[in-house]
DNA sequence: ACTGGATCCTGACTGC
DNA sequence: TGCAGTCAGGATCCAG
């Protein structure tokens, strides 16, 4: 489920609620997520949260008295919440954060796809963060990036976008969305986009990402905010799971396919 | 170095 | 109603 927009929406609302506040207790129900929960994750209670920040699609709650801090992926499913922390828990709520004030941000992921784990030191140099690409929202980004990185590559120009290794946070709605806006037909090998469709590119991730951040993310079927709210960029999309309905350029049907295991959509007409 | 495929897991939905 | 099959927003790991 969540994409970049969804977790920096999760980020901005949990925020305010950890940092600067002490960590009372982590409650771990269900250990068993992508990865098992380390006993590690203790080292956080009684300490106070010094920041929390994003990296790509994981959240990092950094706890300087400890030297580390816990690093948090969403999975396809997961989802926090501020809740009180006597609020009796629901089906896969797996894990609470509770907090000195009384309350708790809780973690909720029916398909234990996300991970809670513990960093020492440099988060950058964590094993799942040290490879990853620029931010897509950051000056690193750009479409010569994209260009060179994608010199000599035949696979298709949807999947590359969507490679952590080449640029972070880019899921498959994005992905589908900004193909459409910078015309380019998602199957199209990476390495036969000209440099200046790879800028158009480029500042379609930007903008689209960009935009759905200020609606408070993509709610397709389950995605909710730190407050239980879903996004509202859903109504705004261009062409994801939109196959069958006229483009809103040209009229002609969108249509659907398949590429790397994951449904694409785009306009034949519109997209090259 | 790159690419495609399998995989982890539950729930919602479809069609018989 | 029930049941089998399909699909889902991620990303790692492995074989070739």
């Amino acid at each position: 489920m969540p994409e970049l927009p969804e977790v920096e929406t999760t980020l901005r609302g949990i925020a305010p609620c950890l940092e600067g506040h002490a960590i009372a207790a982590m409650v771990v129900r269900n250990s068993s997520l992508r990865w098992p929960v380390p006993a590690a994750v203790s080292r956080a209670e009684g300490q106070v949260v010094s920041a929390c920040r994003r990296r790509a699609k994981y959240l990092l709650i950094e706890i300087a008295e400890a030297g580390g801090g816990l690093l948090l992926h969403l999975g396809m499913s997961g989802s926090l919440r501020i809740c009180d922390a006597d609020d009796a828990p629901r089906k896969h709520d797996h894990v609470d954060i509770v907090m000195d004030s009384g309350l708790c941000v809780r973690f909720n992921d029916p398909r234990r796809f996300g991970a809670l784990l513990w960093w020492d030191g440099n988060p950058e140099a964590h094993e799942l963060l040290r490879d990853l690409g620029p931010e897509p929202l950051s000056n690193d980004f750009s479409g010569e990036h994209l260009w060179r990185l994608s010199r000599g590559r035949k696979g298709a120009v949807k999947s590359f976008i969507m490679d952590g290794h080449v640029v972070v946070g880019v899921g498959n709605i994005y992905a589908s969305e900004a193909l459409f806006m910078s015309g380019i037909l998602p199957s199209r090998a990476a390495g036969r986009v000209s440099a200046a469709r790879h800028e158009a590119l480029a500042a379609a991730i930007r903008d689209v990402l960009a935009h759905a951040i200020r609606r408070g993310g993509t709610t397709l079927r389950d995605f909710v905010n730190a407050e239980g709210n879903p996004g509202y960029f859903a109504q705004e999309l261009l062409v994801y799971e939109r196959e069958g309905n006229a483009c809103f350029q040209c009229g002609t049907p969108i249509r659907r396919k398949v590429i790397g295991q994951r449904s694409s959509y785009f306009c034949p007409r519109c997209q090259r």
